[in-house]
DNA sequence: GATGAAATCCGAGTCAC
DNA sequence: GTGACTCGGATTTCATC
């Protein structure tokens, strides 16, 4: 049962740790100068670098943008219970939240609530609005829990790899 | 006081916004294809993107990387509470935090918990290992409540901009 | 103060080995 | 996996507005 996962991850020579090590680092670093850093060929660095994003090593390269600078300051945990246990309910939350970009993370958890969503928005109004309009509306929430974050410590930290 | 913020966001125009949005779909795009797409010349494409750096809209360029793939597919949150709620405390618990990698958010909240945390680790006994010898062993933490994530339907969702 | 055209130079991507 | 080759893009300069 865990056959592929150990596959995957012998796949992973140190060189090809280096390389996303460095790409998780700085994701617009020029193939050229990956290839000196890493110790190998641009051409060799060109196909390993290729081989990580084909086979899903690499989900993606994004620019990191300060949330601070475009209106989205405020940073907000909300816990959610659903009144109702039914794979119904939890699949019309999901595709609701889905369809509001301001929930970075929306996860089905374990313990006191169902689901912990992460927001960004700009302001508290911005997010009571939000809150009344969008979450609580959700026909199958039956209460949330808010958390406001008064300080960020670590936002969003690179994957220790 | 919100005269430095207002600022900011008016120095964003739309040709700006449009080079971070493309910017945070794809970190990689080349300055010639970001120049088409957001239909100005290379030259002047270059000179934007060269100020949204240095203007610290755009923080860094990461790559994405898949954490299931890298031994990091096992998500939670643990929500602490510490014993004393002086500065020393807050002081020491986030600076013991910071040294922690696996630790992907630390926030400061208010509500019924002092800290969120959301930690990335490959599987429960790492988790435990990690809970018992790190998070509970720091001295200013009084308990923590963990949440197991069950199932990722949003995890770290580009900015909507 | 910003723009785009042109000019230079270097790297991306490919091929033969 | 390497070395070399070609083409196109990154980056600078400069004239212009």
């Amino acid at each position: 049962m865990d056959l592929k996962q150990t596959a995957k991850e012998l796949s992973l020579t140190s060189s090809e740790l280096k390389l996303l090590r460095k790409l998780q680092a700085d994701g617009r670093i020029s193939n050229a100068d990956l290839a000196r850093e890493a110790n190998m060929s641009p051409a060799t660095c060109f196909r390993r670098t290729q081989r990580l994003f084909e086979d899903g090593f690499i989900k993606s390269v994004r620019a990191e943008i300060d949330p601070e600078k475009v209106g989205r300051g405020s940073l907000i945990f909300v816990g959610v219970v659903l009144d109702r246990s039914t794979p119904e309910s939890f699949e019309a939350f999901e595709v609701a939240v889905r369809k509001i970009p301001l929930i970075l993370d929306c996860h089905l958890v374990a313990g006191d609530f169902d689901y912990f969503l992460k927001i960004r928005v700009d302001n508290m109004p911005e997010f009571n609005k939000l809150h009344a309009n969008k979450l609580i509306a959700l026909p199958a929430v039956r209460q949330t829990r808010t958390f406001f974050v008064m300080k960020e410590v670590i936002d969003n930290a690179p994957l220790s790899i």
